[in-house]
RNA sequence: CUGGGAGAUUAAUGCAAUCGCUGGGCAGCAAUGCCGAGAGGAAAGUCCGGGCUCCAUAGAGCAAGGUGGUCGAUAACGUCGACCGGUCGUAAGGCUAGGGAAAGUGCAACAGAAAGCAAACCGCUAAGCACCAGCUUAGUAAGGGUGAAACGGUGGGGUAAGAGCCCACCAGAACGCAGGGUGACUUGCGUUGCUAGGUAAACCCCACCUGGAGCAAGAACAAACAGAACGCCAUCUUGAUGAGUAGCCUAGCUGCCCAUCAAGUGGGAAGCGGCUCGCGGCCUCGUGCGUUCGGGUUGUUCGCUUGACGCCGCGGGCAACUGCGGUGCUAGAUAAAUGAUUGCAGCGCUUCGGCGAACAGAACCCGGCUUAUCAAUCUCCCAGGUCA
RNA sequence: AGUCCUGUGGCCCAGCGGCGAAGGCAACUGGUUUACACCCAGUCGAUCGACGGUUCGAGUCCGUCCAGGACUA
């Protein structure tokens, strides 16, 4: 493991406005295992960005917060190994367990098929 | 010791390391670096009350809604404290929307004679009629039966039979006097005498309270694109539907071309606009130019955290609470930070591998209420038992 | 975050505080038809979202929760 890897997780790589999440979802493009659900498009920047969506129907504020927590982080770990240039929007899918282990597990595999696509 | 009651407090179990996040301070042109800070008792439900902001507003009243023992606390409350009454409990204590039913209106299914100014079905008694069965009239409300509820209870006298009709005791009510209390109320004595059933979380009456909306309130700045009015100019204009296309960062708003339909107006070729220093000339008939207002869409900043604030001491008050002094600064995000991993120690369970540790996440801020909840700790009180 | 609304058979709904909670669709049974549909007759199906309170009596009145939905830049 590299020293220098720069691990660090800046305003710039989140997608916010309304309007990236519509294009995102209005892709079509998805990809997903018995964890997370990722939507993924082109952005034309020079960085990929991440999105988060977690329902109500995930659970109560806590269980949301932590899916969110734990998708930062393990899109903080793997920010290097990522095809550039694309926004992911991530949900997790319904009935999994919000496991840190399991979803960084998950969002590396998920990440290895869009970079085939 | 056993059982029970009341209240308070703590809150990812603690420590360390690494990688990150949010905002603050310092340094730096900047990239960035360093320092210290970063969820709750309910942050929840949104059931009440306030601050704050905008709108409205002469005053007062009506309507509508709310509250409802008394006295106090408070910025205010439907909250809190103390006390009074009722009720449950052996007790400590618990619960209590607890004003008015002699201001008025309404309601009470079924059952029952009768459901509210009393009346009389079965009865009881007397008189009359009749062979009997029974009938008529008068008196009566003790007994029966119905119901959630039927105009005091027990005993005695009295009577044709009965009845507070009379008497004694009990219970309750109204009125008067005296004592206690700021008051709700309460204690004692006397008189009247059974007189006035329930329901106001039914309408209502009485007393008191309330203007409306909410930080997505509201303020400032900015962007491009429509629209309206006026002025100059022009002649085609307006509306509906469909398809296409374009503009602003936009799933929103809007323009334009074309087609169809409907309505109105006009028979006018000059002017505006672009290229050009200007004239001329050329292009084009198309979204014409200026000022003011202003629409949806979008971004940034403020509002935004120092406050009816926390802690400590002294004083007032039974208490809720409060006066004075000292001291502290303790989240301010906006697709929304407060996390992840590892090690050590502690607790519970264990098949010795490990597993588990509640309810739950700030969104302008406070005071309450209600609901959810693991594990504990502490204080006070009651009943029963045992020992000294 | 704030402001509101609605919960009644499988579905859509009605319901002055008072019989065993009305109606339509659906389902089932029978009739009709050679058969199916229409039609006719009947049957089944409800702890009125949950828990307390007021009342003699609550789907209805009051309070607290639960679930679902809408709106606000």
């Amino acid at each position: 493991m590299t020293p220098q890897r720069d691990e660090r997780f800046p305003k710039q790589a989140r997608v916010v406005n309304q309007r990236d999440f519509d294009r995102v979802f209005r892709s079509g493009l998805v990809v997903s295992d018995g964890t997370l659900v990722v939507h993924f498009c082109r952005n034309n920047l020079p960085h990929t960005r991440l999105g988060l969506s977690v329902s109500k129907r995930v659970g109560n504020s806590p269980i949301r917060n932590l899916w969110k927590r734990l998708a930062r982080e393990a899109f903080r770990k793997l920010q290097a190994d990522l095809p550039v240039g694309f926004d992911l929007v991530v949900r997790p899918r319904k009935g999994a367990s919000p496991d840190s282990l399991l979803v960084a597990q998950s969002f590396a595999r998920l990440s290895h098929k869009i970079q085939k696509r």
